[in-house]
DNA sequence: ATTGTCTATGATAGCGCTAACAGAATTATC
DNA sequence: GATAATTCTGTTAGCGCTATCATAGACAAT
């Protein structure tokens, strides 16, 4: 171990470690990237040279003259709702074995921001693009069209993509939860969600569910919204405010989970039968539900395998194999303790 | 609104709109950049061409010419604990008022990880580095001395920063804790928390918790360790088993508060009264606890000024302005319903 | 020796932009 | 009307790397 060296002014070069070492830019370069035949001998000064400087090679300049870069541009909504931290994590574990680097990016749900971090994002020419979500505005589908890297559009299967799609299909997850629902007895059904227009997830499997409803000739007896603050006690107010309006409601469906365990903690606490007097159900599959004294009734949104598939095309595809067009992930309903009546 | 162009084989570049608007190609720069003096009717030219080809100036390019650098790096243990993505929110939150991007790096809380992502962020010249925690290895220290940038260390205050450094002493955080169970006549307390050697912020809590704990005479009379798993399951169950093994224990401090939330649980549904026969606390303050059954005491570990104060010093820094060295931010005890005894 | 085949290294020419300066066009000043 | 000041636009020369081709040396086959 040396020590380190004193603190440069000028930052360091290629060419400083090629003459601290005694060989031309070009076979230091070949070194530091493993590429080309390099004499160990030679090798060795290089490698030598460089950590004895702490030379840093400067991939801007690299990925200017190769026209190659290793990073993946992905573009989620939020990092507040669990759903999307997973996502990356999985996304890091896949690029973790390659030589890519995933680079976020937040649209808070704005398309306008969605727009805005692409057009950054895309600025530094990314090998690929795994973004949320289908909805984009048109300038932003135009640019993903010209990039002319893969693009891959996550979560959601309901609508066309520009390029590849992993996901699983949220209206029809709503529709399965909604048959799940009927199946099991209940007809005076409450629906409580996001009141986030731009949620098109939430949205989609909304309208999946109300569409089986209506099918099976049931209408949505009662519904609230919310939007902002800590979703487990909007959970719990929504739910009392819902139970005490419409008394007679039998079943409650929680756009997400979250809303749903306030739901369940509210109605244990207040010692309401669940499900014998109100059956609960969520979505997402979050972990947390596992802790609770009764296993909310959910579906897996499939999160972690929709992030590995992601960067699974994207990694395939920029080593120049071809990965699948499409990746439909189904999402598993878990009964858990508060669907079925025993 | 033109339709969008036929998707180019060879990427535009400021050549491409330099000639379909007729102006050099310098002079698109500066319209695209928006600097420098253009007249009305060039900047009109240049803009509807770049618009009408799609162009994305490349900022590869742009960076190596101009030495500048947008980016931030932003390197964390882990996305799985909601903390970490709570500090990216608020982050992202200041810097999108800026020009500066941040980019994530996530380390598992391996030192040898951390190494390798600061490299390879590093060699991306950021123009800053906002990284969790104080430990580092010798050469991660040393590229960061010789990075030439500001680097901010956040979320623990107790060591030697290598630079700029915003958090709370997490060991006063422990210390303060210990003081408040001791004042309210807690003698047999029992310690739960993450079974991570590398986690040096829980290390350092425990170590105050445990100092204060002595300072008063008292030594921690059991303690259960986990790793892995749905923290909420693992406060159950541990706490289930620390109870079991020591019936005496009249409090429990959890390291974190999904295991808190898990522990809590684990009391109500047991019949177990809290705070009357165990009191209770945890960390961290998670939004999570406030749709509880009972609010569990906590500490508010201040993350989301911790980001804030974090991001506004690389942007007061990366416009030449001075910034503080060191930010020290005092968590809140939040008493809730579980640690005074009424 | 002659030619060919490797292996190891170097020289050259950009990658697509921007800084810095130069110059042309326009307006102001006396 | 001449000069200076003020726009505006263009020219040149890199930024720090890598692709590509050239070349020198080592060795083998002929």
């Amino acid at each position: 171990m040396s020590s380190p060296s004193t603190p440069p002014k000028r930052p360091l070069t290629l060419r400083d470690v090629s003459e601290a070492s005694g060989v031309s830019e070009m076979t230091v370069s070949r070194v530091l990237r493993n590429r080309g035949d390099v004499s160990d001998a030679t090798r060795l000064k290089v490698t030598e040279a460089a950590k004895r400087l702490g030379y840093v090679p400067n991939k801007i300049a690299g990925a200017l003259a190769s026209q190659r870069v290793n990073l993946v541009a992905v573009i989620i909504p939020s990092l507040s709702n669990m759903v999307f931290p997973e996502v990356l994590t999985s996304i890091n574990e896949v690029l973790d074995e390659t030589p890519l680097q995933p680079v976020f990016g937040v649209t808070n749900y704005l398309p306008e921001k969605e727009e805005s971090v692409l057009f950054e994002m895309l600025s530094w020419r990314p090998s690929g693009v795994i973004i949320a979500g289908l909805e984009h505005t048109d300038a932003a589908r135009a640019m993903m069209r010209n990039a002319d890297v893969p693009i891959v559009e996550i979560m959601d299967l309901d609508g066309d993509p520009i390029d590849a799609i992993v996901g699983v299909s949220q209206r029809r997850a709503g529709r399965e939860m909604a048959e799940a629902i009927i199946k099991a007895g209940y007809r005076n059904i409450g629906f409580m969600g996001t009141n986030m227009p731009l949620d098109h997830r939430a949205r989609k499997r909304f309208e999946g569910f109300s569409e089986a409803l209506a099918d099976a000739g049931i209408e949505i007896a009662d519904q609230e919204f919310y939007s902002g603050g800590s979703a487990l006690v909007k959970g719990r107010e929504m739910t009392e405010a819902i139970l005490k309006r419409s008394p007679g409601l039998d079943f409650l469906y929680y756009s997400n989970d979250m809303i749903g365990a306030g739901g369940l903690l509210y109605c244990l606490a207040n010692g309401i039968d669940v499900p014998g007097q109100v059956g609960l159900a969520g979505f997402n599959g979050v972990e947390l539900l596992n802790g609770l004294p009764k296993q909310l009734a959910t579906m897996d949104a499939e999160r972690h395998k929709i992030g590995r598939a992601a960067a699974e095309i994207i990694a395939a595809r920029s080593r120049g194999e071809d990965a699948p067009q499409r990746v439909e992930l189904m999402p598993k309903l878990q009964f858990g303790d508060t669907l079925i009546r025993s």
